[in-house]
DNA sequence: ATATACATCTCGAGA
DNA sequence: TCTCGAGGTGTATAT
């Protein structure tokens, strides 16, 4: 990895076109070709940035990034330079992240009537044409259930369940086909339009479900 | 900017829950409080990462980062340092970008009928109570015209207008208004699920748009 | 604080 | 290659 230190201007151009007027940033180039234009606030994002594959040329005052294969363009021009150093990383091994949709998904696929209650595994991933169903499931008394599973659901989850109720229940056998969306939480908005739409909300607790703690069923029952 | 390169091990929890083991890495810590781990490849993205507002800890060994107010954190236990430098950059000028959807915008609402025959703007940014609508305009018929504008079209953008045309339609006296996308790119799910729910599709050129070349109207005439 | 939408979103999986 | 969906999305804006 190299970092330069720099009083630069940068102007990209591809997606769309920008000028940034010249000040002192962090210009940092990794060994996969990435660039990334970093000043000493804003966050998160770089100002300026290109992916790999790309290809640097570099000139005295000036590096060149293009992009390869696409027409997109990063230059940098630089006016000083108050650093510049090469650092050898090595590999990076890469990170396990628990918790995601898919860890969800995989422990409710297990555990299916934490869903509602008599529910039955059918299948993971059940196929529609616009995109697969994370469980289809059918409940207590047999009847069909499409469940769309998020960490944290939205408009866009009771929008998403939607429209594969839409095309399931195209297919007579599954006309009767409800839907049920199950998340760690439940924004008030998507619950408010998952009623209105017919559609069962439930919240989990991912660590319950591990078993890593037993729910409290009996906590405020008799 | 402090640029600090390390081997170090990190572990975050907070929104998940995620370790990377011990490596040489970058931690970038900004004076905004924003603190980012690079490694030497993977493009864009820190490997980890937390933005402002943060509150910073550092020990001789290991630098913990809270995040105000949220129960995230980052742990960066450093085993070995390799370079540590502070960096003052100043104030960094803020960006001009072009041909955001907001340009698209500001063009279509010059030339409203790019988006359908005889169109003619009614306002920009109609309100409606869940947000306000791109372009509301008439047709060449008086009939009214809800137009969503987008630089890429995707399902969300035929939701969106979706939404959007339900509560226009409340309104007895729009209870027919139309519904057309409008993007400089419409992807084919989108375009299918406009079809199927009577919103028109009309594809756009940014640059056609702002005169620098004229259309090619008669190309494919007589 | 919540919702709403944009972003050069990035990134990975699947067809 | 393209498309689609998830992401610790981040970020700005309005309520």
């Amino acid at each position: 990895m190299r970092l330069l230190i720099a009083r630069c201007e940068v102007i990209y151009s591809g997606r769309l076109s920008t000028r940034l007027p010249e000040a002192v940033r962090l210009v940092m180039i990794k060994s996969d070709g990435s660039v990334l234009v970093h000043s000493d606030a804003g966050g998160y994002k770089p100002e300026n940035w290109m992916t790999p594959p790309t290809v640097i040329e570099e000139e005295p005052d000036r590096i060149v990034v293009r992009k390869r294969g696409a027409g997109e363009c990063l230059e940098i021009e630089i006016a000083e330079r108050f650093a510049d150093s090469g650092h050898d990383m090595g590999p990076a091994p890469s990170q396990h992240k628990d918790g995601l949709e898919r860890d969800l998904q995989e422990l409710l696929a297990e555990c299916p009537d934490r869903c509602g209650e008599g529910f039955r595994l059918v299948r993971r991933e059940w196929p529609t044409d616009i995109g697969p169903v994370d469980l289809m499931c059918r409940d207590g008394e047999d009847q069909w259930v499409a469940v769309e599973i998020k960490r944290i659901a939205g408009l866009e989850a009771v929008e998403q369940l939607t429209r594969y109720l839409e095309r399931i229940r195209q297919d007579p056998a599954l006309g009767s086909c409800r839907g049920v969306l199950v998340a760690t939480a439940i924004r008030p908005q998507a619950r408010t339009l998952a009623q209105a739409r017919g559609i069962a909300c439930v919240e989990v607790d991912l660590e319950v479900l591990r078993g890593e703690r037993e729910p409290d069923l009996t906590l405020f029952a008799a």
